[in-house]
RNA sequence: GCCUCUGUAGCUCAGUAGGUAGAGCAGCGGACUGAAAAUCCGCGUGUCGUUGGUUCGACUCCGACCGGAGGCA
């Protein structure tokens, strides 16, 4: 069988509890590919489990950043990659679980990013963005990297502004760069299972229901104390969802209600998201669960697939 | 009981000298290579309350009925 096993799917659909089942069974340990669930503090809106839940399971990449410091993809690979190869050295079972579709394909595929740029760099870029506009770092990708410019929607700026700042950076095109690690073979081949609701209704009624049982264990309380510790809004990690809204509903710009329906709203969008990457993925293997999915059938399901893989 | 207003997309509403209709939000689909719970793109999904009438043609005009809101009793 297979030394790693992933657990795809979107937020709520039961990813944990199933990751968690599988590394006990095959004498595992959970590595979380979730770019949420790895900040401190951020326990009760991100749904990272609770000790009961790990049930004795190691677990990493799980509460291990400082929430007021950035991160990103090239990190979470630069951190998750040795963890990954000391589980495997070890002769035990990967359980890569999580919904960042980006961080676990990065990680699988063994991803090289380009370097990033001086200090100072990416926020000269941005002023020159905020103030002349797109048009000139267009311009910059039509002369030296036609294939982004022609890709990039204009409107994409977040997009066009890196791939402007890794020509700069490194004289090579994005694309160009993204070409080249595409046509290496994956680092990893993992066996991929993939949960999901027979209808999207009963995952969003997941969703509503989980929204309000974090409030009631204390989202605000939680979001008041991150605030209260100095992190600020504008950091990554307040970009959660739960969070941004919970900070809103604390500064007064936004009632309770209002938060909450809109967390919800966002979740059940974010779900969406999740699936449209998920699904495009031809190596994932479905299981299909229905209104109330009976935990141990979907797990017999699940090492049914796993053991025949 | 009478009078007035109202009924158009899932919701809030616009609309046409009579030629079967369009916005916002919601929703759906897609993209994604160092912010990814982020960011970006695309798509109206409709017995125009019901039923008769006038008309070549009715969502639009007229009648009746049904539902909703308000007013007078």
């Amino acid at each position: 069988m297979n030394q790693i096993l992933c657990v795809f799917g979107p937020t709520a659909s039961g990813k944990t509890r199933l990751a968690v089942a599988l590394a006990k069974r095959y004498d595992g340990e959970v590595l979380s590919c979730d770019s949420m669930q790895l900040y401190r503090g951020m326990e009760i809106g991100t749904a990272t489990p609770t000790a009961e839940e790990m049930a004795g399971v190691p677990h990493h990449m799980i509460d291990c950043v400082d929430p007021a410091e950035p991160f990103s993809v090239g990190r979470y690979v630069a951190l998750a990659d040795p963890i990954l190869q000391d589980i495997l050295r070890r002769g035990k079972t990967a359980v890569l679980a999580g919904g960042t579709g980006l961080y676990a394909d990065s990680l699988l595929a063994g991803r090289t990013f380009s370097p990033m740029p001086e200090t100072g760099k990416r926020e000269e870029l941005e002023r020159q963005l905020r103030e002349h506009g797109v048009a000139p770092l267009l311009s910059l990708l039509r002369e030296h990297d036609p294939e982004s410019a022609n890709r990039l929607h204009p409107a994409d700026h977040k997009r066009i502004l890196r791939a402007a700042e890794v020509f700069l950076e490194t004289g090579k095109p994005i694309s160009q760069h993204n070409r080249e690690t595409q046509a290496q073979p994956p680092k990893y081949r993992p066996f991929r299972l993939g949960l999901n609701f027979q209808n999207r209704q009963d995952l969003y009624d997941r969703i509503d229901r989980r929204v309000d049982r974090m409030v009631d264990i204390g989202l605000f309380d939680e979001v008041a104390r991150l605030l209260d510790s100095g992190v600020p809004e504008t950091a990554t990690a307040m970009q959660a969802i739960g969070y941004k809204e919970a900070a809103e509903a604390l500064r007064g710009t936004l009632s309770r209600e209002e938060a909450v329906a809109r967390i919800k709203q966002e979740s059940r969008r974010y779900a969406k998201r999740q699936l449209t990457w998920f699904r495009k993925n031809p190596d994932i293997h479905w299981l299909t669960l229905p209104r109330e999915p009976d935990f141990s059938a979907v797990l017999a399901e699940a090492c049914r697939l796993c053991e025949n893989s």
